[in-house]
DNA sequence: TCTCTGCCATCACAGAGGCTGATGCCATGA
DNA sequence: TCATGGCATCAGCCTCTGTGATGGCAGAGA
């Protein structure tokens, strides 16, 4: 049993078919067809049962690819560890963002990592999570922070932490800027939400319905950047986490207000490929958009809190 | 970095030698020295470093060293589980056992599992422990149950249990069979002892050193059958452990004495190679072994325990 | 029921990679 | 200074693995 047929076994057992798995690993249906052969012969047991539309894993391939997965995991953190012994943080890093970050907190991290880490090949994968999921799990990506729950075999699944969901308006409105908003008042507002599937928006349209309420008058979008432009220039309104408005916060183009009654989070993943290891230089990034994230994150919490003070000095209408 | 690579590594670390390792994997120095450089050329750093007398582990290797064997541990534990998954237990097993074990408990431990395991093919390897450690380390043998500590890198170690000192005399002295007998008494006693440098005889000079005796006649002899052999019809005494005396606690040819005044006990290890793991033979093995073992202690502690009514009922002289 | 489609197994062949055995070089110790 | 033991290197071989083509099978749709 080596190495390689481990790695063809966890791929063909993610995917769920041999094709398949051979296209991402750039190999041949019929080599991985072979090796899996191999293994079944050696281990005198069938992994996969075959059937007219892929493969399904057998009890022992199901146990095999926990120990599988564990196995590759360890052995790429020692290969890491290793050749960064005595060296500085270089080479590749592939990291997936959704715009809430590439937007909200990405700059200050980008120049940061930068700054500290020159040898770092750095590429940044602007997506939403269904993408940004698809591309971790086919090892195109070191990591990708994605909106919690994640449910995908061949991934690494840790919390990363909250935000805060954020009604934002165009500048000007009668409710001030930085007063909160209730819930039941968004509903009958006009707003821009993502499609539906995705993930906040049935996130959101359950919230909606926890309270009884269905939105009015939405408009499907699935573009972030796009929906704050527009939003900027009607009088529709949305709903976005709190890290993608921080640029908002002055208050030239867009008024924000915190959600109560109740108030919504999100929930962030941090997503990696379940065989790989962090890169020193992917530790590096992550430990700087935690830190850029906590600092949005405590930004807004004393927003929330002072809220009650700003619609005093501001009043309402 | 394939398990090839990896298996000579840990080879090499533990053999301290390209040659030496080779010879243990039936293979080359050759094809292991390209092996190794193919591993520093790809992770970029040197793993051993070369001397003339053979190689040294480097900080990195040292480090690889620790992930290597459990690397090769798990896989080697999860193969034999999937081939067990619906299996009966089969296949071939060696095990080291010293002279202690295999006239004291074997014989039931060994009818016990052919009986309930008919498809194992056994081998037992009688010996000392310095004979079982080298063969454990080779890969040689499934286990073995030595005397502790060991200290040999290669090796997975593990408690075993526990053991008394008895004095063994032919039958008809002075001292009533089954009573105890003082370390004191024992030192001006005629002793046939196992050699210097053997662990229970290190043990044993410690135990009358701290006792301030010196043991006055000794007869150095590393042959625990023999010894039992020509105690029996000499006026030598002799130390052993407690479970390869069981057969005679008929008291028939030799007569034990509990040892006091310190009571003496041996701890066993349980040893097997570090990158490989039990196979269910193995442990069908073992399980029998641990429990015919407990049961001899158990015995013991029955008859230390009786000791003084013994020499009440029998009074010495 | 028939066909079409997608999937996996098999095979012969070509290629790569690893292993071997010989040789060379170096350090050590007598 | 020489003998010894150990590792590095090299050319060639050989094994093993992956490739690409082909065939068979099962399910879906008409």
């Amino acid at each position: 049993m080596n190495l390689r047929q481990l790695s063809a076994f966890v791929a063909i057992h993610e995917e769920g078919s041999f094709s398949r798995a051979a296209e991402r690993l750039a190999a041949t249906q019929s080599g991985l067809s072979m090796q899996i052969r191999n293994m079944e012969e050696r281990l005198g047991l069938r992994l996969f049962e075959r059937t007219a539309r892929g493969v399904t894993p057998t009890e022992a391939g199901r146990h095999l690819y926990g120990v599988a997965v564990d196995i590759l995991h360890r052995l790429d953190a020692a290969e890491i560890d290793l050749r960064n012994l005595s060296k500085i943080v270089s080479g590749p890093l592939a990291v997936g963002l959704m715009p809430t970050f590439t937007r909200g907190v990405l700059a200050p991290v980008l120049s940061d990592l930068i700054a500290d880490h020159p040898d770092v090949t750095l590429r940044v994968i602007e997506g939403y999570s269904a993408l940004l999921v698809e591309m971790v799990a086919a090892g195109e990506l070191d990591f990708a922070v994605v909106p919690h729950p994640v449910t995908r075999e061949g991934l690494r699944v840790e919390a990363f932490g909250r935000d805060r969901e954020i009604l934002v308006m165009r500048a000007g409105g009668a409710r001030a800027h930085l007063a909160p908003a209730a819930l039941a008042e968004i509903a009958s507002m006009k707003l821009v939400l993502p499609l539906r599937g995705n993930a906040r928006r049935d996130r959101l349209e359950a919230a909606f319905a926890e309270s009884g309420l269905v939105p009015e008058a939405t408009l499907d979008m699935d573009a972030m950047i796009a929906t704050l432009d527009f939003v900027a220039r009607s009088d529709y309104a949305t709903i976005l986490p709190a890290t993608i408005c921080t640029a908002d916060l002055g208050g030239a183009e867009r008024w924000l207000h915190p959600i109560v009654d109740p108030a919504l989070s999100v929930n962030y993943a941090l997503i990696s490929p379940a065989t790989r290891a962090m890169s020193p230089a992917a530790r590096a990034f992550l430990d700087r958009l935690r830190i850029a994230h906590a600092e949005s994150d405590a930004r807004w919490t004393r927003i929330f809190a002072e809220g009650p003070a700003a619609r005093r000095s501001q009043p309402k209408n």
